[in-house]
DNA sequence: TTGAAAGCGGTACCAG
DNA sequence: CTGGTACCGCTTTCAA
């Protein structure tokens, strides 16, 4: 089924035919009537690959994601992704799962499909794939990671500064004993994340940390925290590298019959929805992700075409969201 | 950047490069090497757009679902799209938030883009645009809602055993009063949740059931359990359409001081991971996502190309769960 | 207002 | 083993 035919069968020519799929005005509306009848007989659905070969432009932005079951990355996704279509263009997602593997993968599949846009929404980023990025002319804006290139965009929260309030925080509360979940991405010593928690203490002597990492995900949680809590001291307050992980150390401290935040205070990071009903309610940091999209998707759409658009500004200090999962030290 | 340039750098014809490319091992390996060099040097990139024009399949999936938040469907979709990518087909997914709208919209997207097979895991479903997805030859497989027809297959769960083993458990623990909660796509009379639920309860005389609806969120069965507090009578017993808006539940409860499940008992569906992770962990019934997404994908997988293969079989009688948030119900 | 035809970037068949 | 070339389905001048 193709132009072609939907042209035999209204007696008009696959340019004419063209012409009213992409509703050009120049077209008599009887010979416009003849087509459209002509198309729904036919049941004619265009190619959407013919059409962008065709065209050369795209109209389609890609999103890669290290972890859409996180309800951090979903949000923003969910802001580019009506934030886009009300623009008119599609978006295309692909999830890394926080391996470089598959991140390379998927870059490429955006690539080879010559998104008008990209948006990696990454944690790691390979130095050899920015370079192959870079050297496309589609217009990237990478979150947290890397440094401004040719068509390269970045923007960033300031995880430090959070990270810091949130310390400063349970100190105030007497909590000098310390534990740090994260995910394995976020855990090497290179990784900014784990440099913001480390320093962070650092700069308060009495402060110590044992950190123990996990997947990214409520289970991933629960096990850090079993770790933790098996491997030491009991730390008066876990901190947590995001909320789902929080609540997944939630559990595993209440199947310990440990109290939060009477015996242990818990903290998590982003506010996503879920912190608010978990039980009990998580203290944690918020991470404006809808901000964070539209930033993301404004940049790209009004890159997409013209030559230079001034690179977002996104470097919030995020602020500390107080709740009930955190509470005075115990025996302090 | 295309196939052409690449050719003339390495001093061979386009159709040389696209064997490389697609590795037909009929290439002298010196002439290979050659044409790897190219590519890298000019870090080309395939098209895929004129790939699949010229080569006329597809192996990419579609996958349509209701509302991606919701880890139900998410969960059926990572299902799908790692068993797929094994397969070495890619997976393109589309959100339609319950709208109709939105689903025509991304079905013939789908279309459009000529998928080698497609996926509709949603709610509701225009008897019209079954009748244009029948029309393409394009597989198509259809989760709760719909009767087989040319290429379209169906999958289904037994909601309605499901709902029947929550109400005669919570029946048996001394609970008259009922409330079910449903989003509002579940919630129309000819919906077939919201008739498995009347049925249901309709077999026990001594059962009432009022009901409420919101967005198929967390926040949005913390709304509609508002309503219902508020709305009359207290049900001793509330079952929830799914376990995201049992949690939304849970909160609201809480809220209002009353004890779950002392005071009220809740019940989910799904058997969700956080399900178990919220407090107290959910009493629900286990649908067998990544079953459905396996079975959806390997049909799909198995048709594209041949012309018939048997609809997979999955009527799954669901478990129920018993967990913390169910109990005798007060004053019985 | 409409049609003819030249691409868009690949694939695959047919010769050589 | 390699090159030439006819498409794939649509968009877009250029003429009529």
């Amino acid at each position: 089924m193709n132009l072609e035919e939907v042209a035999r069968r209204a007696n008009v020519s696959t340019a004419t035919v063209s012409r009213v799929l992409n509703n050009a005005s120049v077209v008599r509306s009887s010979t416009r009537a003849r087509v459209v009848k002509a198309i729904e007989e036919l049941r004619y659905h265009p190619n959407l690959h013919a059409r962008s070969l065709a065209g050369g432009k795209s109209r389609t932005l890609g999103v890669v994601l290290s972890n859409m079951e996180n309800p951090f990355f979903f949000d923003i996704y969910k802001t580019i992704e009506s934030c886009a279509h009300t623009a008119g263009f599609e978006v295309v997602v692909s999830n890394t799962d926080y391996r470089s593997e598959q991140l390379a993968t998927s870059l490429r599949l955006m690539i080879g499909r010559r998104v008008a846009g990209l948006a990696a929404i990454v944690s790691e980023m390979d130095p050899l794939l920015i370079d192959e990025l870079s050297a496309t002319e589609i217009p990237v804006v990478f979150y947290d990671v890397g440094t401004p290139r040719h068509n390269i965009a970045n923007i960033r929260v300031n995880y430090r500064q959070g990270m810091e309030k949130v310390i400063d925080y349970v100190y105030g509360l007497g909590h000098r004993r310390l534990g740090f979940i994260g995910h394995h991405a976020a855990l090497g010593p290179i990784n900014e994340r784990m440099k913001s928690v480390m320093d962070a203490v650092a700069r308060i002597p009495e402060l110590e940390v044992r950190t123990a990492a996990g997947t990214d995900s409520l289970d991933g949680g629960r096990m850090a925290a079993r770790t933790l809590l098996e491997g030491g001291p009991r730390p008066t307050a876990i901190l947590c590298v995001n909320d789902i992980m929080a609540v997944g150390a939630l559990r595993e401290l209440r199947d310990r019959g440990l109290r939060v935040p009477q015996d242990v205070s818990v903290t998590g990071f982003d506010n996503v929805s879920l912190s608010e009903f978990c039980y009990p309610a998580l203290t944690t940091v918020d991470i404006p992700r809808e901000q964070i999209g539209r930033a993301v998707c404004d940049y790209l759409m009004a890159k997409s075409g013209k030559p230079e658009v001034p690179s977002p500004e996104v470097l919030i200090d995020p602020a500390l969201v107080l709740r009930d999962s955190t509470g005075i030290a115990p025996s302090a």
